[in-house]
DNA sequence: ACAGGATCCTGGGGGC
DNA sequence: TGCCCCCAGGATCCTG
């Protein structure tokens, strides 16, 4: 990686201009991904720490292409004619450089669940049990499981049948086992479609993902479900815009568990 | 422990 | 057409 610029504004976590003497002369040996977070892993110990926010990309460019308005980082490439954008609009995104120990700190900081296809059955029915909270605010806390925003969590929601208001320890052991279920079922599907394409982004490259079309209550509201017809609603629940089926994934009246 | 709200930010959409 | 205002989201901080 040669000269590295930082063009743009401030992001949310501040770009330090050390930082770019820093990458100077390093390469890109790996790249990982822990829930919403992506780790370019550099030679001299060190690591790029990712993240997208809404609507941040990173993308590989001719250096000699326009940049996209809201560009914020350059990364020259060892071709002569590549650069790395860091792109973001709403700059909720961010990049940080660290060295490896600094970057396992910042991951055990942050707590990350375990990843959806990680999750044992076992595992995940016990960090629902011993928690109170709505199964939505559940699902949009990384410390529980990893990678799931508010369009998965609601989708995945729907999916499992069961109410976004329905509290973690009243669920039971097959209702948690469903859940588990649809988040994967919802995960590897979007990811087949490319992801979520929800308003026509106005900036870089044009492809767009498809899996908007396969909605079933996300950004539905007032229109009839999918399953039963009756209307979707939507509400707020753990500070996000939670959209559901009152019908089909109706909250159980009764506690049914033995005590 | 947990809920809820505010914060950061921008473009799009609705209302007038 | 052109304003103004509100909304969307993820992480994080603050208050109740």
């Amino acid at each position: 990686m040669g000269r590295v610029q930082f063009v743009g504004q401030p992001l949310r976590r501040p770009w330090k201009p050390a930082w770019s003497r820093a990458c100077f002369g390093l390469c890109i040996q790996s790249i990982e991904r822990r829930g919403k977070w992506i780790l370019l892993n550099l030679t001299s110990d060190r690591c790029l720490i990712v993240h997208l926010g809404m609507t941040g990309r990173l993308l590989v460019a001719d250096r000699r292409t326009q940049r996209p308005a809201h560009t914020h980082l350059l990364f020259d490439l060892p071709s002569d004619r590549q650069e790395m954008r860091f792109i973001d609009p709403r700059r909720f995104g961010s990049v940080t450089l660290s060295t490896q120990t600094e970057r396992n700190r910042f991951l055990g900081r942050a707590g990350l669940g375990p990843e959806p296809w990680q999750l044992a059955d076992r595992e995940w029915r016990q960090a629902l049990r011993r928690s109170r909270r709505s199964l939505k605010a559940i699902l949009l806390d990384q410390r529980i499981v990893a990678g799931l925003g508010n369009i998965y969590a609601d989708e995945s929601l729907h999916q499992a049948r069961l109410s976004p208001l329905l509290r973690g320890c009243d669920v039971t052991q097959a209702q948690a086992r469903r859940l588990r279920l649809a988040i994967l079922n919802v995960l590897e599907r979007a990811i087949q479609l490319h992801g979520s394409t929800i308003r026509n982004f106005y900036y870089g490259e044009s492809e767009t993902g498809d899996y908007q079309k396969e909605f079933r209550v996300y950004d539905r509201a007032d229109q009839p479900c999918r399953r039963c017809r009756s209307t979707i609603h939507c509400m707020r629940l753990a500070g996000r815009s939670t959209h559901f089926c009152p019908q089909c994934q109706m909250k159980p009246k009764v506690d049914q568990r033995t005590s």
